[in-house]
DNA sequence: TAGATTGTTAATCGATTAACAATC
DNA sequence: TAGATTGTTAATCGATTAACAATC
């Protein structure tokens, strides 16, 4: 399922390329996965290819839009109007992809007035007037770690039941409230590990260097996927 | 082994409140995951627990922090500076967590000569030298995604074997280079596909509300999971 | 010794993928 | 009909987790 807007993207490509078909192989490879992934995935949404001529893109983009619930625009309102909101607010991948930005919040009243790409920056403690207003659906935590856990208890309060968190920390929302997180000190970490790994590897006593660069970077690759990377 | 980092945090967060010594159970607790799998995870590392008492905090932030590669700081060039590369250039959560942001390059002129936290944004031509210079590990591409595959080669080019891509695309990428990528509209897609499975739940003929929300709510998940989410 | 907690086993579960029958 | 491609089966693989023996 975390697959589909990625297939969605792919097809929207495809559609700008002006075809109007394409082949699970196809699909598969603009999206970078297997095509029996891509198939048994598919599947779930029901059977909307042809036998022989493959998927009809203007059809699969509509049910996968449907399945998303992308057919109605969602308001998002994003908390902390750091260095990372103000990117967030301004990203126009959002509106593209079918989200409005509806509102801006921060605790620290030096911020709060704030203009930003059309938007004034509200005080939090405005947030149960605007959420109503604005039938908040996502929230999103760009604050820092301190502030996370408290922005999110608010958001549930006012009935957000999809939060997005981007603060470097665990946070608990009830049951029945989805929760995302996207760290990217994380992600660094995570490349780090692997560059860690290669030099080890190209530092191995009796190891081979240089043409036979591919047999060693399967071969770490293979002992990595048995930690479980 | 992705799931390091976040011990990691955790660890961090133990130390600065004095701990120096946590269970299994404790330090699960503190990153949100199974205590069995915590286990499993760090008897991967080595044994540097003790049976009886639990993990010494200092030892086992030493250990990650060695298996993570987190004991050199990393150079870190970022291509693209947009509104998402302002803040990422920004972001003290890198510097904190071992990482240098060593570099800053686009290809738009108006853009180059810019001073951005101390740095200057080069022009993307100077990346070999500059590269090299800073013996550069690890790149994060920030800009559209029509720009991002040339940028990719380009990195791998100059040989960086790690690349963090927040453009909306996929990229390829020689064996042996190692590729993460962050989506933001992405995950709010997925936030959106559980909106909707909610809003369907609640809208169904004879479902209960309110009061049963939590039964709800497990219902869904288990829904949710036999799709693959 | 008694209590606590790790490290590991083994069972379970879900995700991946090659292969192929169904069918356009 | 022949070729192509889907949808599904079944085998495989890895990840998760409860349970417990080892041991501090």
């Amino acid at each position: 399922m975390a697959r589909l807007p990625e297939y969605l993207r792919a097809l929207h490509n495809l559609a700008d390329s002006g075809d109007d078909t394409v082949s699970s192989e196809g699909l598969a490879a603009a999206a970078g996965v297997n095509s029996a992934k891509l198939r048994k995935d598919l599947s779930h949404l029901g059977s909307y290819g042809t036998r022989g001529v493959g998927y009809d893109v203007a059809l699969l983009i509509e049910q996968i839009e449907y399945v998303l619930g992308l057919t109605q625009c969602r308001a998002v309102a994003l908390v902390g109007i750091g260095n990372l909101g103000h990117a967030l607010a301004g990203y126009a991948g959002f509106a593209s992809r079918g989200f409005r930005i509806a509102a801006l919040f921060d605790a620290d009243p030096a911020r709060v007035g704030e203009e930003i790409s059309g938007l004034t920056v509200r005080h939090i403690d405005e947030l149960p007037t605007i959420a109503a207003e604005e039938s908040i659906a996502i929230g999103v935590i760009a604050t820092p770690a301190a502030a996370a856990q408290t922005v999110a208890d608010q958001l549930v309060a006012v009935g957000v039941t999809s939060i997005l968190n981007f603060a470097p920390c665990v946070l608990t929302v009830p049951e029945g409230v989805d929760m995302r997180k996207v760290d990217l000190a994380i992600e660094l970490q995570i490349l780090s590990f692997h560059e860690h790994r290669k030099a080890a590897l190209t530092a191995l006593p009796g190891g081979l260097v240089g043409g036979a660069e591919e047999t060693d970077g399967r071969a770490g690759r293979a002992g990595v996927e048995a930690v479980g990377s």
